[in-house]
DNA sequence: AAGTGGGTCAACCGCAACTGC
DNA sequence: AGCAGTTGCGGTTGACCCACT
């Protein structure tokens, strides 16, 4: 067993770059292979996590409109700290992101709000006994963004609790706040938004700044391998 | 100007669950 | 069925920034 120093800490331009190409040709699934192939001198889980919180392109950035409030607080009084299943009710929000929010804003309201009423009287739209209602945002491909496979795979398909809220009216309320903020949040988007896989460009060469050359590595030759194994 | 405290965010860690053999 | 490898999740930490004193 050849052990390969794993380098940590916060990840550079260069990286990213790196890591949005091979995800980009391989998918968003098999992390560890990912990581090796790379030759990015990271764990597959460090990977993942910085695509997940960073680099995907259907992350929303920028602060939660009053709605993704008023969704995370009532679905995590819901859920408790489900941040990953709340995660799901929340396009282009990840897990880490409403958590860290919540750990500033949200339960400092929540606390707040608990003093004068609760969130869930008995008027609230919630219920345990709702219908189940598909209500999941998902992609072009059919899936969560914030899914990448794994254990999840499966987990979304059966786990009909997720839908056993009825949240129309929640949903109502973002698509109406989305239709209001979507100039905003265009604006906000990530940096790699814009990383075109045909031409493995960054639009940063304003100001001549940056010539990113990708570097190739020398695992790059797995890929061969890798091909033939998925195509067949 | 320096110190301090709170907010924000990215990233790591450990554990649990899943997958494939 | 059992095991090893991989992936996902939730908790936590630490760096950075900014406002305030």
């Amino acid at each position: 067993m050849v052990h390969v120093e794993t380098k940590k800490g916060p990840w550079t331009e260069q990286e990213d770059v790196q890591l949005v190409f091979y995800v980009n040709l391989l998918g968003d699934r098999r992390w560890d292979f990912i990581a090796k192939v790379s030759g990015l001198k990271r764990t597959g889980k460090s990977c993942r996590l910085r695509w997940v919180n960073y680099l995907h392109p259907d992350l929303k950035r920028g602060k939660m409109t009053p709605h993704e409030e008023r969704l995370v607080l009532q679905l995590h009084s819901r859920w408790g700290n489900r941040w990953s299943r709340i995660a799901r009710k929340l396009p282009g929000r990840t897990d880490n992101e409403i958590k860290n929010y919540w750990r500033t804003h949200m339960r400092k309201k929540a606390l707040a709000k608990k003093k004068t009423i609760s969130p869930f009287s008995s008027s609230s739209s919630f219920s345990l006994n709702s219908p189940a209602r598909e209500f999941t945002p998902v992609t072009e491909n059919n899936r969560s963004f914030y899914d990448t496979g794994g254990r999840n795979v499966l987990a979304n398909n059966i786990d009909k609790s997720d839908f056993e809220v009825d949240m129309d009216e929640i949903w109502k309320d973002i698509e109406l706040s989305e239709e209001n903020c979507n100039f905003s949040c265009q604006l906000m988007a990530s940096p790699t938004w814009d990383f075109c896989l045909d031409s493995f460009l960054w639009p940063m060469d304003i100001e001549g700044q940056s010539k990113m050359v990708l570097p190739i590595s020398d695992n790059f030759n797995s890929l061969t391998f890798y091909n033939q194994e998925m195509t067949g």
